[in-house]
DNA sequence: CCTCTTGCTGACCTGCAAGTCATTAAATAT
DNA sequence: ATATTTAATGACTTGCAGGTCAGCAAGAGG
């Protein structure tokens, strides 16, 4: 019967707000996203979530940096843990990788990227640092380790390791706007690196 | 001294107007547009613009088609009048055309639809039918003369055409996000372009 | 020159969602 | 038990932006 009516739970708030406001972005966007929806999705009130968030901006900083920051290091971690050849490990961990990317929250974030970048360009430098500029780092230092050890050739991917990423942009962009249509995008990925490893693969005659 | 406050100009102000509201949402996106700036814009009372856009949504339709429509048709045309090998007019017209779109009103769209797209799926019905298939459409008929007349080999790529457009959608998201830091995407799109025919190119032995 | 039609205006209405704050009650200290 | 602190609530305020409409004046017709 007397049950409470709320239980005080300051530590556990801001992430159970965080994730709650992940899920609804994912669904309606940023602007279309009522606050209300959040602190009702989290379990709480409206007037709570502005205790921990100062403006809806800052809710949605929280849940980019919530989402992206675990994420970030991954692909570095499985370069430097890895004794793979550089052709193998492009076949393998790195196809892996890129393949799940498409259904993992980063597409959500992409999307948020995309539709409110313009308007936060503090956002873009956090994402700039964090993600963009290490990932791709980490494919140009990956080509760097083939091209020193024989198995690739000096070419213009070196400089353009946004190539390993365009069918993943392609298919989370497909997946935005065409939801249903199919499109294989494993097999888009795969091909991907297939020709770029048949492009960089040195000739051995 | 007597001029008129306003001219009446029933023909040309749809027009107007539509070309107003591509500006304003090119630069701050449908939600965060003002009705009230594009009527601005357009030199006219918000009033008038109601006369002729019933909703914001509709306004936005009439976009959406109004750049899309001149620009469907171009590539299909550019491979019907061609007499070009398909290795030749992958290289020329195709490369071309692909360079341009990021620059393109086309890039404005694309990430209209992305912000949009889950709010209006008569929308992406509209550009499915008229731009998206009819664009891989054309690629796949490229792909097909290639192999019939035997420059190309059959692969994945013929079921996979968005290979083409890869390069040019990560050239467009990476222009909304990282708006100043600079990617050579003409060179991106030529290098895909280049592994796409190294792959598929029949091989003289 | 005097209608009459209608393209056009801009003040107004209205609903909705961000953000506030006086109040309540759960937990803690005394 | 009682007093104190503060997590939490939800009704309220505020402002903005989509949409309306009564009236005005440009231009056509006689």
């Amino acid at each position: 019967m007397g049950q409470p009516r709320y239980q005080r739970r300051k530590e556990d708030r801001p992430q159970e707000i965080t994730e709650a406001a992940f899920a609804a972005f994912a669904e309606d966007g940023f602007t279309a996203t009522k606050v209300e929806d959040v602190a009702r999705r989290a379990g709480v009130s409206k007037g709570l979530l502005y205790v921990y968030f100062r403006t809806k901006e800052e809710l949605f900083k929280a849940v980019i940096r919530s989402v992206v920051a675990p994420r970030v290091d991954e692909l570095t971690r499985l370069l430097d843990n890895s004794e793979l050849s550089a052709e193998a490990f492009i076949r393998g961990p790195l196809l892996a990788f890129l393949q799940r990317l498409p259904g993992s929250p980063a597409s959500v974030v992409i999307r948020l990227m995309i539709s409110e970048a313009p308007k936060h360009p503090d956002l873009v430098e956090y994402y700039w640092e964090n993600v963009a500029s290490r990932g791709l780092g980490a494919l140009r230092q990956l080509l760097d380790l083939g091209v020193a050890n024989g198995e690739f050739r000096e070419s213009a991917v070196n400089e353009l390791p946004q190539l390993f990423l365009a069918p993943v942009m392609t298919s989370i962009v497909w997946g935005i706007v065409f939801a249903d249509r199919s499109l294989d995008t494993d097999k888009l990925i795969e091909t991907q690196l297939d020709m770029i490893l048949a492009y960089i693969m040195s000739r051995q005659e």
